[in-house]
DNA sequence: CTTGCGTCCTGCTCGC
DNA sequence: TGCGAGCAGGACGCAA
């Protein structure tokens, strides 16, 4: 379910109730979902989750997201990294635990404030159980075990970085856009998106695109997923932010979910198809497979 | 090394 | 109304 703006809306919906809080209880319903690691790079091992590693007794001082990924941190350098899969969510209740709890919870805290007051409580709730946690001893042994295999933040993300990823590749420019290690954050609706925007068919040979095209995707990118982050993300069906609300953004998807519509920019009737197990959508004409100038010759 | 495929899960929708 | 098939926003492990 979440991309990069789910996450970054998430990320921000939940700081106003987490930063400067303390964790007063962690429990971990089902140990499956999180992997606990001890020492600082280069020399990081598999432990098992104690409390203090899901933070309990530590307050959290900060968030980070880069790619699909969360890191809430604590005054204690400990960090806990939030992977949401498909169905995961990280939501928010003013006070204590209410019961019964909604169903699929692995893992819940409950905050206090700096008087020792109840502040609020934290779920992880996850039905398909694609997401986890893991915790780590700090945010550098979390960049080394972790996020080492992430590309650029795809809000950041520059031409060069893609015309490097695709040069000597094989594969669809789509497969290779899904690709974490690529560019960190664009999933199955952006990655449509993105590519209708910058007129490339996703089917297209990576190592064919040009400099150009690369330049128009790493903008398109970018483009695309501010406006998502704007209208509060794509809700589906699932995506909720910590407060429990629904993101708009899927008003505004051009291809994504509207195989068979009309395209919004030439009102040509829009294909679909499977590229690398994922469904995808686009313009056949806005976004040709051969360039321009070979479908008008021989 | 790279790439494609199967797989991990639950739950919702659709067609019969 | 019931039931099975198919599909879903992700990404890993494995085999070629």
């Amino acid at each position: 379910m979440p991309e990069l703006p789910e996450v970054e809306r998430l990320r921000r919906s939940l700081e106003p109730h987490i930063l400067g809080k303390r964790v007063a209880s962690a429990r971990l319903r089902r140990r499956d979902i999180c992997e606990s690691f001890a020492g600082e790079p280069p020399t990081i091992t598999p432990v098992r989750t104690a409390p203090e590693r899901l933070l309990l007794g530590s307050t959290i001082t900060g968030t980070l997201r880069r790619g699909k990924q969360l890191a809430l941190f604590a005054d204690t350098g400990r960090i806990l990294c939030v992977h949401l899969g498909m169905s995961g969510q990280l939501l928010f209740r003013p006070g204590p635990p209410t019961r019964p709890l909604p169903t699929h919870v692995h893992a819940l805290w409950t905050l206090t404030s700096a008087d020792g007051s109840i502040h609020g409580t934290l779920l992880f709730r996850d039905p398909r159980r694609f997401g986890g946690l893991w915790t780590f001893d700090s945010l550098a042994a979390l960049r080394h075990a972790r996020w080492n295999r992430l590309g650029p933040d795809a809000l950041l993300v520059w031409p060069r970085a893609l015309r490097k990823a695709f040069a000597g590749s094989r594969r669809a420019v789509k497969a290779a856009l899904l690709n974490q290690s690529v560019v960190a954050g664009v999933g199955n609706i952006y990655a449509d998106e993105a590519l209708f925007k910058a007129r490339i068919h996703p089917a297209r040979d990576a190592a064919n695109i040009t400099e150009q095209e690369c330049a128009n995707l790493a903008g398109a990118i970018r483009r695309t997923l501010r406006r998502a982050i704007q209208s509060g993300g794509s809700t589906i069906r699932d995506y909720r932010d910590a407060d429990g609300n629904a993101g708009t953004a899927s008003l505004h998807h051009a291809v994504y979910g509207r195989s068979g519509q009309p395209c919004r920019v030439c009102r040509h009737r829009l294909s679909s198809g499977l590229l690398a197990q994922r469904t995808t959508v686009w313009c056949p004409v806005c976004q040709p497979l051969e360039p321009a100038h070979h479908r008008h010759s021989r």
